[in-house]
RNA sequence: GCUCACGUGGCCUAGCGGUGAGGGCACCGCAUUGUCAAUGCGGAGAUCGCGGGUUCGAAUCCCGCCGUGAGCGCCA
C-alpha cells in the first residue's frame, strides 16, 4: 500500500512522489495550512495540508484516524526544522488523502508526555502499543528471541516444544488444572516448566535442547510476577557444571552486548550459597553496592543482652546513618515489622565514637568499646543488627543491606553486576518452610528441584546428612535479581530413589508421580543437565522497565485477571457439565488405572 | 492469608467538615497560513468506587465491602 515509512524518510528523498500509511499521532489545525504528525512502527513525519479541499479534508481529522497519504517530501522552509524527530528536515506536502479508518475518541491519551494509569493502558493494551515506550519493549523482547536463537543455533542446540496440557510438575508451586472431559475427575496440569520433558529428550538422544517456553504457576502476584510466564529453558547432555555455565555465559553476554551495549567481564564470577547468605543475607545478592554484613555472634558471645543471646547475631552498617532523625528510625521499626521481625535493634555511632540509640546501654562496657570496630562502622554511621535464626536474621539484614542502598543511593543505575552463586544445599529441612507444596512428607525437601543432582562430594553420603549436602546447581544473578536457574540432573534410578527417599517419597508414591521418569533413567539415560533463564525479567531489565507487565504484550493484572479479555470468566452450565469439573469420584476406589 | 497506599466527568489531577466540586487534556462548535505537547473563544459532560454510620451539614471524618498498586507470606 505505501512506498516509504514514515519514520525513514530524510533530506535526500526531497522531491520524490511518497505514499505513505499509518495513524494520526496529532494535528496542528491552522485553518490556512494543517500539519499531521503521521504514525507508523518506524516513526513519525510531519504532513502539511494546505488551504482548499485538502485543508477542508484535513480539518475533519482526528487522532488515530488510519490514513494513507500521496505527497511529495519537501526540505522544511528555513527555520522550521524539528531537531527534536529524526525525519524533522523534511515534511510532506500532500496530494491525496484517504481516511482508511476512522478513530473513535480515545479512552485515554496516547501522548509521549501524558502517563495515564496502568489498567485503563492494559484494557485498551491495543492502543498502549502504538506508543513508542511499550512498542518498543516488544520489539526488544523479539530482539532477545532472536539473539539467544542464535548463539543456541551455533551451538548446534535442537528448539522443541513440550506439551502444555501434562502433568503436575514438581517444582514446588501450586498447578494451574485443566478438567479432562474425556476422562471426567481427571485433570491436566499446565507445566510449571518443562523440566521432565527436557530431561526425557535427553534419554531421547536429542543432547541439546532448548525452548522459548510458557510456564504456568499459580500463585500470588509480584511486580516481578506473573502467573504464566516465560523461560529460555536449555538442557545438555555429557556436560559437568562448567559447560552448563559457559554455555548460559554466552547467551547472556551476547544480549547484554547487542542490547544493553555492555560487554560482561568472563568467566562471571561465582559464590557459594553460604558466603552469598553470610555477606548478603541473600541467596541472590545485589552486588552493585558494597555493604555486606558483619556476623557478630562470637563477639557477643558473653553479652548480658538477652536479644543477643542467639544463635546468630549479625549487623549491617548504615553509612552516615547516625544523623538519622528519631522518625526516621522509627520508621526502619516498622519497616523491619513489616518483614515479621520484631523489630530492627540499632546503635549509632557519635562523632567521637561513643555509642547511642536505646540498645547501647544494654551492652557491656567491653562491647560498646570495640563494637564500631567489630561492625567496620565509622563515626556517624548506624548499625543494625538482627539475632535470632542464621537463616531469619540474616535474610532481615539482607533486606535492610538493599534498603540502605537506596535510601542512602548507594546503587549506579547504569551498573550491571553479575554473578553465579553455587553450591546450594541439595536438601532444605521442611519445618523451615510452609511444607504444603513440598514434594514428600519427610522432613527434607529439595532447595532447587527433586531430580537435582548432589555433588559428586555427596552423592554417596547425602542421606547420612541431608542438611550438608550440596547441590550440583547453579543460579545467575543479575542486580540482586535470579535472573536464571539450573542444576546438573540425576541421570540414573537408583539415585533418584535415594533421592525420593530423604524427601519422605514412598517408593509407591515416586512411582505413581514420576514412574515414567524413572522407567526412562533404566535406559541408558546420559549424565546430564541445564539451566532455565527468566525470559520476562531478562527483558525487564534489559528494557529497564519497572514490571514485567511492561514486557509483556499482553499481561494479567493482580489477581491473575486480564483488564483486556476480563478473563477469567464464569462458564457456561454447558461447558460445566462437558468439562467434568463436578465430577464426584466414587467414595471407594482401588487404586491403579493411569488417572491420578 | 496479612500490612500499607490509592479510588473525583473518557484521561490526568485540585479540593481533606459548609465551594456553583476547580483546572488541564480529550470530545462538540466557531475562529485560525508555519506549527511541532499549536493557539483563542464558546459548549456539553461527575449518583466524588459501592454500602452503612457520625454530623444541622460529608468528596472530605469513622466502619464494612469492592477494585487497583506496593510489600510480606507464598513462589525460583
Amino acid at each position: 500500500m505505501r512506498t516509504h515509512e514514515a519514520g525513514s524518510l530524510r533530506a535526500e528523498h526531497a522531491g520524490q512522489t511518497v505514499t505513505l500509511t499509518g495513524w494520526v499521532a496529532r494535528r496542528r489545525d491552522h485553518g490556512g495550512v494543517i500539519f499531521i504528525d503521521l504514525r507508523d512502527a518506524s516513526g513519525v513525519v510531519q504532513v502539511v495540508f494546505r488551504e482548499g479541499e485538502m485543508a477542508d479534508r484535513a480539518h475533519r481529522l482526528r487522532s488515530e484516524f488510519c490514513l494513507k497519504i500521496v505527497g511529495t517530501v519537501e526540505i522544511r522552509p528555513e527555520g522550521n526544522e524539528n531537531a527534536e524527530i529524526p525525519t524533522g528536515a523534511v515534511e510532506i506536502t500532500t496530494s491525496d488523502l484517504e481516511v482508511l479508518n476512522e478513530s473513535a475518541p480515545l479512552p485515554f491519551p496516547l501522548d509521549e508526555h501524558v502517563e495515564a494509569g496502568e489498567e485503563i493502558r492494559l484494557r485498551h493494551r491495543y492502543l498502549d502499543l502504538r506508543r513508542s515506550g511499550p512498542a518498543r519493549a516488544l520489539r526488544m523482547r523479539s530482539e532477545v528471541n532472536r539473539i539467544a536463537r542464535t548463539v543456541l543455533h551455533a551451538n548446534d542446540f535442537v528448539e522443541i516444544e513440550t506439551p502444555t496440557l501434562t502433568r503436575s510438575t514438581p517444582e514446588g508451586a501450586r498447578d494451574f488444572l485443566v478438567p479432562a472431559r474425556l476422562q471426567p475427575g481427571s485433570w491436566y496440569a499446565l507445566p510449571q516448566s518443562p523440566q521432565l520433558f527436557k530431561q526425557l529428550l535427553m534419554v531421547g538422544g536429542m543432547e541439546r535442547y532448548y525452548q522459548i517456553a510458557r510456564c504456568y504457576r499459580d500463585e500470588d502476584f509480584r511486580a516481578d510476577r506473573q502467573p504464566e510466564f516465560t523461560q529460555l529453558d536449555i538442557e545438555m547432555s555429557f556436560v559437568d557444571q562448567d559447560d552448563v555455565i559457559a554455555l548460559g555465559e554466552q547467551v547472556i553476554s551476547a544480549l547484554w552486548k547487542e542490547l544493553a551495549d555492555h560487554e560482561i567481564a568472563l568467566p562471571i564470577p561465582r559464590i557459594s550459597y553460604a558466603d552469598a547468605m553470610a555477606r548478603y543475607g541473600s541467596d541472590k545478592p545485589d552486588l552493585r553496592f558494597e555493604v555486606e554484613l558483619t556476623e557478630l555472634t562470637e563477639y557477643f558471645a558473653e553479652t548480658p543482652f538477652r536479644v543477643f543471646q542467639a544463635p546468630y547475631v549479625g549487623c549491617v552498617v548504615m553509612p552516615g546513618g547516625a544523623s538519622q532523625p528519631r522518625k526516621k528510625l522509627d520508621a526502619w521499626q516498622e519497616w523491619a515489622k513489616q518483614r515479621g521481625a520484631k523489630g530492627l535493634a540499632y546503635v549509632l555511632v557519635t562523632e567521637d565514637g561513643t555509642l547511642g540509640g536505646p540498645i547501647a546501654k544494654n551492652l557491656s562496657d567491653a562491647e560498646r568499646e570495640g563494637l564500631a570496630k567489630a561492625a567496620g562502622a565509622n563515626p556517624g554511621d548506624c548499625v543494625f543488627f538482627a539475632a535470632g535464626q542464621p537463616n531469619d536474621a540474616r535474610a532481615l539484614l539482607g533486606a535492610a543491606r538493599v534498603e540502605i542502598a537506596h535510601r542512602c543511593g548507594l546503587i549506579d543505575e547504569d551498573a550491571w553486576a553479575f554473578a553465579w552463586v553455587v553450591d546450594f544445599p541439595l536438601f532444605e529441612a521442611t519445618d523451615q518452610i510452609g511444607d504444603d507444596v513440598a514434594v514428600g512428607s519427610g522432613k527434607w525437601t529439595a532447595l532447587h528441584h527433586a531430580f537435582t543432582s548432589p555433588t559428586p562430594d555427596s552423592i554417596d553420603t547425602f542421606e547420612q546428612d541431608p542438611g550438608a549436602a550440596k547441590a550440583y546447581a547453579y543460579d545467575m544473578v543479575c542486580n540482586g535479581n535470579e535472573i536464571g536457574g539450573g542444576s546438573i540432573r540425576i541421570h540414573r534410578a537408583d539415585v533418584q530413589k535415594r533421592v525420593f527417599e530423604v524427601m519422605g517419597l514412598t517408593e509407591e508414591e515416586s512411582q505413581e508421580k514420576f514412574g515414567f521418569l524413572l522407567d526412562a533413567f533404566k535406559y541408558g539415560a546420559p549424565p546430564h543437565g541445564g539451566i532455565a533463564y527468566g525470559w520476562d525479567r531478562i527483558c525487564m531489565l534489559l528494557a529497564k522497565a519497572d514490571s514485567l507487565r511492561d514486557v509483556i504484550a499482553f499481561p494479567k493484572s493482580g489477581g491473575g485477571f486480564d483488564p483486556l479479555t476480563s478473563a477469567p470468566a464464569q462458564i457456561t452450565p454447558q461447558q460445566r457439565k462437558e468439562a467434568g469439573v463436578d465430577f464426584k469420584p466414587k467414595p471407594v476406589e482401588p487404586k491403579g488405572e493411569a488417572a491420578s
